[in-house]
This record gives structure tokens, C-alpha cells and sequence, in this order.
DNA sequence: TCGTGATGTGTTACAATATATCATTCTAGC
DNA sequence: GCTAGAATGATATATTGTAACACATCACGA
């Protein structure tokens, strides 16, 4: 359905990132961790948490329980390698690894890629929209859906 | 838990302008819908659709299945009356009734209130985002968690 | 008046997403 | 090796969302 998002070689760019990131605070990067950043990595779109428990079992060939994949769900977001995309109930690498989540995701409607993109002058909108309201801002989610360059240049159908 | 989001009156005054949405629109405001949008309007907060479900059913005295509710919030969304919070599941009155949702909803994580704010230079800027990486956009989900005003001021505890 | 199609609601069953809880295993550091 | 904390396994269940078909109502033209 979808070319992967990222190279091979880009991949392993990225995780060596992530790899040194856990270094420097002392995270662990388990096997199951890693596995599962490179399922998300190399899938076309973002996945659900399903999908990356149909994957493990295929891939481990026992059933993985879905506790084990949430929680490992979670510590790669709270980490922030991974991004969830609230209108998807699915999971995005972060391509700025280990910053907090800050960025705006571009859904595409017909091929269910995304594509994050930063904007410095956009994330200070909206902190100046949220102080103009007294709301002291936490964390920020911006999901924009839409066609893609790539479909709409592949025209129609 | 949570005062109400709207008075009663200010809530006559929001359905008054959804009834004559719906009567230019040829849209039908039945007993259900108009049912829901005065349980999600007397609301401190937003509610999930099994809130409703079983809103619903005290109000009437027997059980409402799902596809009801949220057939019906379908509706609602469609037109404008409601908007879905992708991060929690849940629906909130839509404060410019009618309008294809547009705004930036502001989510306090103490009390769980919504607040919808307005901002076209945000509109623009996410459309200049969009549009700088070849993405037509459609449809725009902003959140933003926090602590509200009124929770800031009421201090820790 | 009687269809007939469009719209809204009811009902049953189930699919998809997520969490609580407790048991077990692993690992780092002593 | 021991042990405390971290990570994973396992079971059960909670929450959120849909598919599919039946029934009801209403407007409108034959």
C-alpha cells in the first residue's frame, strides 16, 4: 500500500539516536522496546496498538498480550521516540527524538501516512492563545488532516 | 464535580440558534438530538458517548443502544453543533454553532472542562504549514491540556 | 388511497481499543 | 550470589465504536 516512511539506513540513524538518548539518562533499550520502534519505523503509516501486537506474534511467533505492548507504548512516548496520533488511536515515530512532543502532524486522509513538521512561530500561537485565556499550557496536540503532495499529484482515484 | 459550562439561559439561547441552523438547512432537530445536545450543553464537561448512553437511559427509563448515540453525534458533528475531543473520546458543544469546527479547544486536566477559543491568524498559520509541505489541508484538530484559569487560581491541592 | 423512497430510530451482535491486577523474569549494583 | 527495582508475562475485564438488519414515520406523487 505505502512505500516505508523512512529508508533502511535512515532508520538506523534514527535509532542510534534513540540508542544514545537512553544512554545519557539511563533508560533501557530492551530487545521488546527496540522491536518495536523499528515496526513503527518501518511501517508506511502510523500503527495501532493491534497492529504492532499482530506483528510481535507473527514476529516472536507466540501471542504478545496487549499490556506488555501498551506499556511498552508508553514509555517510548513519554520518552518521546514515538508520538501518538490522538485521531488515529495510533503511533508515529517522532523524528525529533527525545524532545517532548511539540510538533504538528499531517495526516493524509488517503494514504494514511503522516509527516510531522515544527514551527517555531506556530507553538508560540498557541501558548500566547492559551495565556490570552489564563490556561497554563501543558502539552499541545496539533493533527491536521488532508491529501498528501504525493496523492494529490497522483491525481484522483 | 464542575459548575456548569453554560447558564440555562445562554444554553436557550445556543439551542434557538441551532434550531434555525437546522431550519435553513432542512435538517431535522428531533427530540433525540435536541435531547443530546442539551445533555452534552448542561455538561461541566465534555462527555463520552457511553455518558450519554447512560444519561439517556435515566432520562428515559430503558436502555439506548450505541448505534443511536452515536448516529446521533454524528450528526451533530456533521453540522457543527458538537465537537468530537480526539483526546478523550469525548463531545462538547460547539460554541459558533454551525461552522465547520475550526477552533482551538483548551482542555484543563484538574476540573476536565473545555474551552473552545478562536484564533484566524492560527487558522492561517496552520494553513501555511500545511500548504509548505504540498498538504491540502481539510480538517484541523487542535488541543491543548493544561490547567485552566479558575483551577490556576484555586492553587494546588 | 396507496405505494414508495428517504430519513430516523430500535435491536442484536460483535469488533476494536485500553486497563487493572497479580505473577514472573531480568538486570544492575552491591 | 543477593536483592531491589525495572521490565515483561498472563488473565481477566473495561471502554469505545460499528455492522447489519428491522421497524417507524413522513412527504410526495401515481
Amino acid at each position: 500500500m505505502n512505500e516505508e516512511s523512512v529508508g533502511v539506513e535512515a532508520r538506523q540513524v534514527w535509532l542510534k539516536r534513540i540508542e544514545s538518548l537512553c544512554g545519557e539518562r539511563g533508560l533501557q533499550l530492551t530487545a521488546l522496546r527496540r522491536q518495536i520502534l523499528m515496526l513503527i519505523a518501518g511501517a508506511g503509516a502510523p500503527l495501532t496498538a493491534y497492529a504492532l501486537i499482530d506483528a510481535l506474534a507473527q514476529a516472536q511467533g507466540r501471542p504478545v498480550a496487549p499490556p506488555t505492548v501498551y506499556r511498552t507504548l508508553d514509555f517510548l512516548v513519554e520518552n518521546g521516540f514515538v508520538v501518538r496520533v490522538e485521531s488515529r488511536n495510533a503511533f508515529a515515530i517522532c523524528d525529533a527524538p527525545g524532545h517532548h512532543h511539540h510538533g504538528v502532524m499531517l495526516i493524509c486522509t488517503k494514504c494514511g501516512t503522516t509527516a510531522e513538521v515544527d514551527n517555531h512561530d506556530l507553538d508560540a500561537l498557541l501558548l500566547q492563545t492559551a495565556s490570552a485565556s489564563g490556561f497554563r499550557l501543558e502539552k499541545q496536540m496539533v493533527e491536521l488532516e488532508g491529501i498528501c503532495e504525493r496523492c494529490e499529484r497522483l491525481g484522483p482515484l
